[in-house]
DNA sequence: CCTCAATATACCTTAACGTTATGCAGATTG
DNA sequence: CAATCTGCATAACGTTAAGGTATATTGAGG
């Protein structure tokens, strides 16, 4: 016996409401489209659904049965125009995003936390990856968007880069380190000192080579590698070792001054950081949510980076 | 957003089978109808439910999301057609019968037991009553049907009544009482011994009545009235009290072999015992369904009496 | 008995559904 | 890499069903 589910739906509301016009009333009918619909549906069944005779129109035990039917299709629809309305106003959904670990963990993670709680439905999968993977999962639509520092002339076809900071990196060290008190500083200086090394992927570590090769050291000490950016603090912070971090991981950071940058440019190929992303990607409300959020997030820091050099409070 | 229940069918059943053929060959519909359907929803909707330019067909997260909704509707709807089945079948539904009180314990209880055990999501509401309250009660539709004994010519217009037995009652004693013993009886051998009397209203009061006319007493000893039967049967088996019962209540109750009735012959008015139910109330299929039940259990009653009485192996 | 309110019916219009035939594109295989 | 195959989308057309307005009908209550 095949039933239609509007059926159920109307004789739900029928009962409910307690007689035909009422119950139009509340579907935003009218009252003979009711009336036919179920007498329709009784012809189908055979059965009656009401009581005959009856103007208080009162349901048979098979009209109440069904009707208990037609009020869970009822809340299923109410609950998809629910879930269409928050997907669409990316409210819920999931987004796959991907960067450096080192950015990740210091910069993206607080934003993420902000996010998450405006946003509890949204869910974040997020993972770690450098510039060549990024582009690669990126391209392929295994993930929504990539975070991660890129050359203004490799960004891949395709895809969209939307800068947000100064791609620049300085060496960090603990805020009591030697060196941080000289106020000029020449490479040469930095050279007796161990080196926290960035994984050999990381593009810190072509910027960590080019440093050394410039004060023309070729076997540096590592003193520590591999961790990620919560061990590379401790360590840091606790011993006289050099590392290189963006400046931005570094800012992030500021609050706990323990950490501090020497006061030496690196001079590396011109990069910003920036959100890659498939140009196609936008048709997903979440993920356009979350990018701009991003985007905003990053246009406020950038805002208090410039402010703070101004007041050179805190000093690079 | 209004959406259309059948349409997130449509859709739970594209997304569960894998693709439209298959979702189409379940719903007994043609690949282009779903084709159709889904595309109106993504128009509606304004947004996409499949991913595009992919042929396994695979859901977006919101195309998900609105599947499980239709897998709900879906749900609610087979549900409403196995309730329908059911009903239809007799096999849901509430039944409110009513009958004398004694007539009901004896009799119909253990009928009724059968009946559940077959149908176990029949729900039967039984009350008591006597002739004209439950001739009230069937007409006014308050009763579905009615158990009783009623004069050939007493049946009320409008109303149905089912013969199911013969309407004698016995003159019952404990088994060891000093009566039961005699094999030729007079009335008037009774007239020393105590009267269970049944209640007023009862039918069984009318005869006792009458028995007692017959052999000119007046002022009988009533040494128990008002218990159901359980009581009675309790008290008649522990004195030689006497009490009437209907022939048919004592006859369950012969494997107990504690009662038997005394060899008399009580003249009453011709009556039987039936179901008297609307003549409108057949369109209800529980009601018919538990009618013919009880229909069916007492004519095998009914065989069962008349092989006994054949047999004398239980005396009357 | 009469009136009122609520439901059923009549009739019409329109939109949605279903089917067959066919076009098109992503996948697969050699 | 090309050819083919499978599966989805589109078109055209007929049918069904839903919705609306106007109106008849029928219980319920005074």
């Amino acid at each position: 016996m095949q039933i239609d589910p509007n059926h159920l739906i109307i004789l739900a509301a029928v009962v409910d409401e307690g007689g035909l016009t009422q119950g139009a009333a509340a579907l935003g009918k009218s009252q003979p489209s009711l009336s036919r619909s179920l007498s329709a549906l009784e012809a189908r069944l055979g059965l009656p659904l009401f009581e005959k005779g009856r103007r208080p129109l009162i349901a048979t035990e098979l009209g109440a049965a069904l009707a208990a039917q037609g009020r869970l299709i009822r809340a299923a629809a109410a609950e998809a125009s629910v879930q269409t309305g928050l997907y669409a106003g990316g409210k819920t959904g999931a987004v796959r995003v991907a960067g450096t670990p080192v950015f990740m963990d210091a910069v993206i993670a607080s934003m993420i936390a902000g996010f998450q709680q405006a946003n509890p439905n949204v869910r974040i999968d997020q993972s770690y990856g450098y510039a060549d993977t990024l582009i690669r999962d990126v391209q392929s639509g295994t993930l929504d968007m990539a975070l991660c520092p890129l050359p203004p002339d490799a960004v891949p076809e395709g895809l969209t880069f939307d800068e947000i900071l100064q791609g620049r990196n300085v060496i960090a060290c603990r805020i009591g380190h030697p060196l941080a008190r000289k106020k000029t500083l020449r490479l040469s200086d930095i050279a007796p000192y161990p080196w926290i090394a960035p994984p050999t992927a990381s593009p810190l570590y072509q910027d960590l080579k080019a440093i050394l090769a410039e004060i023309e050291v070729d076997d540096f000490r590592v003193s520590f590698s591999g961790g990620s950016i919560s061990a590379v603090r401790t360590v840091l912070e606790g011993s006289d070792s050099l590392t290189i971090l963006p400046y931005s991981v570094l800012f992030m950071m500021r609050h706990h001054k323990s950490l501090t940058a020497l006061d030496i440019r690196i001079r590396h190929a011109p990069r910003h950081l920036g959100i890659l992303s498939a140009q196609a990607s936008s048709d997903r409300p979440v993920v356009r949510r979350f990018q701009r959020h991003l985007a905003h997030e990053f246009k406020s820091l950038a805002r208090t980076i410039t402010h703070q050099q101004q007041a050179s409070v805190w000093g690079v």
